[in-house]
DNA sequence: AATTGGCACTCGTCAGCATCGAGTGCCAAG
DNA sequence: CTTGGCACTCGATGCTGACGAGTGCCAATT
């Protein structure tokens, strides 16, 4: 019974306070609560709160304000997700059906996802490393410059040039991309370096140089780091909390342009299904500290593929952002399955 | 000797504010500067200058801000372009040479401008319109979709997806890739439009729905609007001026996270050689009402291909900022060329 | 044992007010 | 045309006191 108000007096602190994003009192929240008792109660239960650390108070004689414990609190136990009404959802259906290719559907996905959450939004290619190839090509652009190209099942297409030193020959050319269709096409991208690990013995020797290279242009382009692609957007939402609390917006800015930093955001998931909410420093990322990021994985079928999430000041709309998150992450799938 | 000595007054207002960020008095003025006039004096050129519009004091008893106008003289006639370094000319060119592909030497680019001007970089990907088709592909991803790949010579790639309503049969498909290969090879992308007019006669009746709707993705992949590629980096350069005068950065970034935006930005350049500066209202932009444009072109070889740039406030080191504008877009012209 | 009303106390916010000084415009003299 | 002098403006700064939201504690009540 008492446990049972105490944790109720928490949501309703952590709702009040992200709504008016001022600390709250105990008077105020009677009046906007129909908690059955007394300020003066509430007050013996805030005090308890503020002594587990969940709540605290700016400076005496203020209002009590959420701690990230107390938000962590809220998310795994006070707070569901919010489902998205079936026009909204219908909405993210027919803007994201209208993409033309996997650009345009990564960049609708941002848009779509920093306008319904009104926050920044951060969503990752599908990853490589589950794909298979389904393409190989290989252009001469000059003499001595060549292209290769790199086309995975889920329509993402990467490519690299290579400098040759000496002249590039057309049948040459058509051989090495004829064996390595053969060596790569539908094999998984994870399995490329030991496909061309003997690639280049099938050359004649003088032919070696050019196949070489070749091969490390193909491996670095399924490599780790040509892996790494992430679109971000909606970073205006930030300057809307200018003056809002703790968040200086500077190191938020500064972070969230390193693809490291938004790759580690959004690598950092569990495995496990659903949304993932990490708060203030619990994203080990600093300049991050007073964010958090909520993120969810999309994938293809079955086979998880990537994620996409957004970044947002603690004091965030935590059930209406994680229904849109989740929403979304559930439509691009679709999307990404049907094509 | 008036007139040279009001111009030399203005030079050394806009210099003391753009260093200092607070309006400049007469006193401060003849004390930085060796202008061998006593402050009265000052004053008189400056109420001058001001009746002319270019300066202004934001409140009685204040010192003076230059106008955009005044900044508009300043670049104009009293400002030259400060020429770089060679140690940071050198830092330009190697970390550009380390570039690996298109991609990544625009990623660079953006990084490298906004560090070098500590405002916010855009750079425009090199304009189609300008360069030839290298080399032409199509890819089936599934019975129903494939995917059409145009390659330019400047090593830019541009993919579409296309659904077929039918199964798509290799051996028609490879007759297209072979037909549209030999249509469009090596013409230049303004043409594409009419090499491809008459394209779907060659084709038996009930193969034509499938070539049509390849020759729309042909058509769409060079068209304006997929031509509008804009990279943007610095955006946390804009927080420095987040309590700095009327530069409420939240428009600022809004405007910025539209590709149209962007272009307009980049495309309003006059053909005429330089480097372009665009100051406050100059820039018809709403939003970026009360920041200035340093746009500069590059190209390979003399074909003008695609600009470049930055948005800082009014208040910038144009010299400096123009100096580095001019020195990126010369060297990756010079890397373009190279590759 | 939990709840509640009462009450003293804290402390940030705000308005009012006086002071300070940088900066100006004007004028008369050089 | 330049310059020193001078009165004036007005934002910035700092101080003060009143206000009030909010707290913690305690004794009384259920």
């Amino acid at each position: 019974m008492l446990e049972e108000r105490r944790l109720e007096v928490l949501r309703a602190i952590v709702e009040d306070f992200v709504s008016t994003h001022e600390p709250v009192g105990s008077k105020a929240l009677v009046e906007r609560h129909s908690l059955g008792v007394s300020p003066a109660t509430i007050r013996n239960d805030m005090a308890a709160l503020e002594d587990e650390g969940f709540i605290t108070q700016p400076h005496t004689s203020a209002g009590r304000v959420p701690t990230d414990r107390g938000y962590r609190l809220f998310v795994d136990r006070l707070s569901g997700v919010k489902q998205l009404s079936s026009a909204e959802r219908r909405a993210i259906e027919s803007f994201l059906g209208e993409a033309v290719d996997l650009d345009d559907v990564m960049q609708r996905t941002v848009r779509l996802l920093a306008q319904a959450t009104k926050q920044v939004a951060m969503v990752q290619y599908p990853s490589l490393t589950r794909s298979r190839v389904r393409h190989i090509e290989l252009v001469a652009l000059s003499s001595t410059r060549l292209m290769i190209i790199v086309i995975a099942d889920t329509g993402r297409v990467d490519q690299r040039s290579v400098e040759s030193s000496v002249l590039v020959d057309e049948t040459l050319l058509a051989d090495i991309r004829s064996r390595l269709s053969v060596a790569l096409v539908d094999k998984p991208f994870s399995s490329v370096g030991d496909e061309l690990a003997d690639f280049d013995l099938a050359f004649e020797a003088h032919d070696r140089p050019l196949v070489t290279a070749i091969i490390a242009a193909a491996l670095e382009t399924v490599s780790e780091r040509a892996d790494e692609r992430v679109v971000l957007g909606g970073t205006s939402h930030l300057a809307r909390y200018q003056d809002a609390f703790p968040l200086a917006i500077q190191p938020v800015l500064e972070a969230l342009e390193e693809q490291v930093v938004l790759l580690r955001l959004l690598g950092e998931v569990p495995t496990d299904s659903g949304v993932t909410v990490r708060i203030g420093a619990e994203n080990s990322v600093e300049g991050l500290s007073s964010t958090s990021v909520v993120t969810a994985r999309y994938a293809r079928s079955d086979s998880s593929m990537a994620s996409l999430g957004v970044v947002g000041p603690t004091h965030m709309d935590y059930a209406g952002t994680m229904g849109a998150v989740q929403a979304v992450a559930q439509y691009v799938s679709k999307i990404l399955d049907g094509q």
